[in-house]
RNA sequence: GCCCCCAUCGUCUAGAGGCCUAGGACGCCGCCCUCUCACGGCGGUAACAGGGGUUCGAAUCCCCUUGGGGGUACCA
């Protein structure tokens, strides 16, 4: 059990507990720890993003911890979820779960026995105690003595004499833990919001150890914290009320020599939903999977992500990656909640998606159009010749029309099923109106006069313009509507002349002429 | 109840006492471009929660109120 061990490394030994890291650069340590429940969640992964961009900025190192205390909740599943999500996000870990590092084990399942050790180690320096009270006696208490029942624990158990615990154990109680908490008031440091102070008597003594011997996330939490010394905890605000209690337990182990020096805390605003509610799971938006599946980008998602209580500048609020890390400070978060707004993520990809290269573009498309059985495979590459060639001429046409990749199945599709097999959208044949035979007579025989060498989008739209729009006296408008609707059976498509000269001459008369016989 | 956090356009924000008759982005509304839809361009709509201080001067500092959020577990 060496490697468990839960002694400091060798350092500077600090007088009292109230030591406040003034760690920088490459001596920064931060961590993403979380409990594997349920499928990843927007807010979760805005928590790691910066966590992992504060690492990168100040040269430091990002440790990925997973906290499974909760057998009831946690999931292999969930677990293989995260791996997934930082994975495709492209977020990497210098220490943790996967990778080893000096501290091991990572997974918090597998340190019990650090967690038992500490807790001895904390009861014998008489900073824990074992508290035999139920919360019905403690309530009791308080309405006896005129007091708010809601006050929580009251310290009742705090000096039991040996006598006293061992009638309880009589009885057939089971002690839990609890944190001893000291008189005065409570004060650390938030690089987010200032020095936060919790008034003198506002924290009840806390459990740290269940009856049943099972720690708590009280405990682990900043025992593996100080274990693996990490010097900036940056986590969710949700934290915020229990971080006085993390900091007591975290001045004690400084005292016994297991933490060498405090860390600093950032804790994040919230991520809201729709209302003025925490997201939560209920809403999709809240899901990154989902958000993955509609089409967003890792790099259009982070960067929407990041402007969730950060701005890399006052005039602009598009950026990479790089130009993320290059530029992020936590002190710069600023402390108020912040709206999850579907829309402003989906401007924020569109403009990622504009930004890519074609053929990286045109690549990515593949997996969407795949899933929907548009196309054969998963990759460009292992699809088909013609496949390859339609996608190919096809992509550039809609690269500035889309907002997520999902939009290519409905945008694309149409390139890519059989000429008998096109279905014509209701709103698209309500768009018809009863110039559209006269309409496709015209461009059916105006389009039979060009050989295939001839069938390029500049000469598909000049023949049709002097057919149909000089020839017929229509407006290009409502000219082009009825073989728009012909060719890709939707209202909107991309470019129509271009859409013809990639489905061919001999395509494009079959679907006209369908559409003028369904008429 | 008690403790803690937060407070600028509908939303995300810029603003760290005079540069603010408050800037940008998304959304929305016009117009231009145009084979549809987008893109792009131009213009517009819209905010300092309220009240007290401090100061020559406050969106910016302090206090109170109000509002919102979180915690108050043998969950994390």
């Amino acid at each position: 059990m060496a490697e468990n061990s839960v002694d400091a490394p060798a350092a500077p030994t600090t007088a009292s507990g109230a030591v406040v890291a003034e760690v920088t650069g490459s001596d920064i340590r931060v961590r993403f720890c979380p409990s594997p429940t349920g499928t990843p969640h927007v807010g979760l992964i805005r928590t790691a993003l910066f966590n992992w961009a504060y690492a990168r900025h100040v040269g430091g190192t990002f440790v990925f911890r997973i906290e499974d205390t909760d057998p009831a909740r946690d999931s292999e599943e969930s677990y293989l979820q995260l791996l997934d999500a930082l994975a495709w996000l492209g977020m990497d870990w210098d220490e943790g779960v996967e990778v080893g590092g000096p501290h091991p084990p990572y997974r918090q399942s597998e340190r019990m026995d650090v967690y038992r050790d500490v807790a001895r180690r904390l009861l014998e320096g008489g900073y824990a105690y074992e508290s035999f009270s139920t919360p019905e006696e403690v309530e009791a208490r308080h309405r006896a003595a005129g007091r708010d029942p809601k006050l929580g624990y009251d310290g009742f158990d705090r000096d039991l004499s040996d006598a006293q615990k061992a009638a309880y154990r009589a009885e057939g109680r089971e002690a839990v833990l609890r944190m001893r908490m000291p008189e005065g008031a409570v004060t650390f440091r938030d690089l987010i919001r200032g020095d936060l102070t919790f008034a003198a008597g506002s924290v009840p003594d806390y459990v740290i150890v269940r009856g049943n011997g099972h720690p708590l996330y009280t405990l682990t939490n900043p025992v593996d914290d100080a274990l693996m010394e990490i010097t900036h905890v940056l986590r969710g605000e949700d934290l915020l009320s229990s971080t006085p209690r993390q900091v007591v337990l975290y001045r004690a182990l400084i005292e016994l020599g297991i933490a060498r020096v405090e860390p600093v805390y950032g804790h994040l605003p919230y991520v809201m939903g729709e209302g003025n509610k925490k997201l939560s799971k209920r809403d999709p938006e809240s899901s990154l999977f989902l958000l993955r599946d509609k089409g967003f980008t890792p790099e259009g998602l982070l960067n929407y992500l990041a402007l969730l209580g950060w701005g890399i500048a006052a005039d602009n609020d598009v950026f990479s990656v790089d130009e993320l890390v290059a530029a992020f400070d936590v002190a710069d978060v600023n402390p108020n909640p912040a709206r999850f707004d579907l829309a402003k993520a989906e401007s924020i990809n569109a403009t990622h998606l504009r930004m890519l290269g074609s053929s990286d573009f045109r690549d990515r498309l593949v997996p969407y159009l795949h899933r929907a059985e548009v196309v054969s495979a998963e990759e460009f590459d292992a699809l088909g010749a013609r496949e390859q060639a339609v996608l190919t001429a096809a992509a550039p046409l809609v690269q500035e029309r889309m907002t997520l990749l999902g939009e290519a199945v409905g945008m694309l599709g149409f390139l890519f099923v059989a000429d008998e097999s096109l279905v014509v959208e209701p709103d698209a044949s309500a768009a018809l109106k009863e110039d559209a035979p006269a309409v496709l007579d015209a461009a059916a025989a105006a389009l039979a006069g060009l050989d295939d060498e001839a069938f390029t989008a500049a000469t598909i739209q000049q023949t049709l313009t002097e057919a149909v729009v000089d020839g017929l006296g229509l407006k290009p408008r409502v000219a082009f509507t009825p073989l728009r609707v012909a060719v890709s059976g939707r209202r909107v498509s991309p470019p129509l002349f271009e859409s013809m000269e990639i489905l061919g001459r001999s395509s494009t008369l079959a679907r006209l002429s369908a559409l003028r016989l369904a008429l």
